[in-house]
DNA sequence: GTACCTTTGAAGAGC
DNA sequence: GCTCTTCAAAGGTAC
């Protein structure tokens, strides 16, 4: 984890991660950031992966009925004992079942049941299932099933209709005597039902094949995509009606190597089975929306921004709730596509080569701290230290922020002061601060933080609003105010 | 049309 | 064991 570092008060946010100008009070040590992850150390956030890492490798060798990891969690996240993926789904033997949120979603289940009605008010937590079901821009209000199910699939991801009829042959006495109750409908027919039952104890990797009319479910998996992400939807292949072929390329991985020496296009356009979704991932995949909704912003580099810094401030326990989810993702993955693995995909086609100039304002900014050993936070390393200048003046009229600067200022202006335009808003002080800014005083404990750019330039202030060097938070800070329903922010377009 | 941006985390490759 | 790279999602942006 990159945060090793306690931080203090609010001036200690990552540094050239952001291009934003952000005004927000000091009053002291929150209590949220007390508990922020930001503060946890390394040890302690690795602990919240070694938690559902040694469960998960304890899981492959038997599941008891109550599992291990909600025991070792219950340190932390004592929800977990509610069972925070409440499917309306059950086993045959009655017992819940639950998904990870991504999967359960892209294949078609109906979103979790959510205690909260209001998913604009606060933060849901995780087990309240996925707000973008309401909020989804694109698909609005409710949005469809990404991977809906043709006629008559069975909702189960691994168990097919034909597989529940398998399932079906055994009554729940047979599943209460193999004493496995696990929350995932896949690992359950696959370890007891056909595991223990079956006449041949199959390999996970054998059984999309013996299991032939499963394939569409295996092919409804969102992991498996075509052409790109953005189009996964609705694409098909021509040749069945199934989304995708079933010869994946994941299932021979000798396929895949003679595969490539062809041309990398065609390597491209190829269904492949996706990475499954880590903790961040789900996590923004939960909380963009509800980012977009309440910043007004579209650009994903910006919500992602936004998101990061969330992330870093989300609880403890919140965070273990989706590292355990992206437990349960990477489980179900391996147990659909046991031949998978990341460098299939990493092989494919070389979709993107990152920038490697100098100029990078991200990646070499983290490079660099991680070179020179600095703190991620505080501290600037020597390539990306910021290059101070004064500002004149801070003037905010209600409708637009003036910046003035002298002309060492202006020089920084040109990297700093474009992305807070393209950002499209700045937060301003309420009211009773940001119809002067001037009135600002220390007492109030206003900043102004124009954030690091590529450059990593920041400035420092004038008329009682400081502008500090560096920082973090920026929108993200700016979009946190704005969930006070006490203290509404100002948004001011530039 | 496609790479890039931007985030964190996982995993593989290479040293 | 450490570092580096790539890929997962997302959609606007730039070329």
């Amino acid at each position: 984890m990159p945060h090793t570092h306690s931080r203090h008060g609010s001036s200690g946010d990552d540094l050239c991660s952001t291009d934003e100008v952000k005004i927000f009070k000091d009053e002291g040590d929150r209590e949220d950031e007390k508990i922020s992850s930001e503060n946890l150390l390394v040890e302690e956030k690795s602990s919240l992966i070694d938690l559902t890492e040694s469960e998960e490798k304890g899981q492959k060798i038997a599941r008891p009925d109550h599992s291990p990891v909600f025991n070792k969690l219950d340190t932390h996240a004592p929800s977990f004992n509610m069972g925070y993926l409440v499917s309306p789904y059950s086993y045959a033997n009655g017992t819940p079942s639950g998904l990870p949120v991504t999967m359960a979603n892209k294949i078609g289940l109906p979103p979790f049941f959510c205690h909260n009605a209001d998913p604009l008010s606060t933060p849901p937590p995780a087990h309240c299932g996925i707000p973008p079901y309401q909020l989804d821009p694109k698909m609005g209000l409710t949005r469809p099933a990404l991977y809906p199910f043709a006629g008559g699939q069975y909702p189960y991801p691994m168990l097919s209709s034909d597989m529940s009829q398998v399932a079906s042959w055994h009554t729940p006495s047979v599943y209460s005597a193999s004493s496995f109750r696990t929350p995932y409908p896949s690992s359950l027919p696959i370890n007891t039902t056909i595991a223990s039952d079956f006449p041949f104890r199959f390999s996970p990797s054998l059984l999309p094949s013996v299991h032939a009319t499963s394939h569409h479910v295996i092919n409804a998996h969102a992991a498996i995509v075509g052409v790109s992400s953005k189009q996964e939807c609705g694409v098909q292949d021509p040749t069945t009606n199934n989304r995708y072929p079933r010869n994946l390329e994941t299932k021979n991985p000798s396929n895949t190597q003679s595969n490539d020496s062809k041309d990398t296009s065609n390597d491209k356009k190829k269904p492949h089975i996706k990475k499954p979704l880590n903790a961040f991932m789900l996590y923004m995949k939960e909380m963009r929306a509800k980012v977009v909704a309440e910043c007004t912003l579209k650009e994903s580099a910006a919500i992602n921004q936004i998101l990061g810094r969330r992330w870093h401030a989300l609880g403890r326990e919140e965070q273990a709730k989706y590292y355990e989810l992206a437990r349960r993702e990477r489980q179900l993955h391996m147990q659909m596509y046991p031949d998978w693995s990341s460098r299939t995909n990493a092989s494919r086609g070389k979709k993107r080569k990152r920038k490697q100039d100098t100029n990078d304002g991200g990646n070499n900014m983290k490079k660099c701290r991680a070179r020179f050993g600095l703190d991620q936070q505080n501290q600037w390393c020597k390539p990306c230290s910021p290059n101070l200048g004064v500002i004149s003046s801070v003037s905010n009229n209600g409708s637009s922020i003036g910046i003035n600067s002298n002309a060492a200022v202006n020089s920084i202006g040109v990297g700093m002061l474009a992305p807070i335009v393209s950002g499209g808003t700045v937060m301003l002080p309420n009211s009773s601060s940001s119809s002067s800014s001037s009135s600002s005083t220390s007492s109030s404990h206003t900043h102004v933080q124009l954030m690091a750019t590529s450059n990593g330039n920041a400035v420092p202030s004038l008329n009682g609003i400081t502008v500090t060097a560096g920082g973090g938070g920026g929108a993200a800070s700016a979009c946190s105010q704005q969930l006070s329903p006490q203290a509404p922010p100002t948004y001011v377009n530039l």
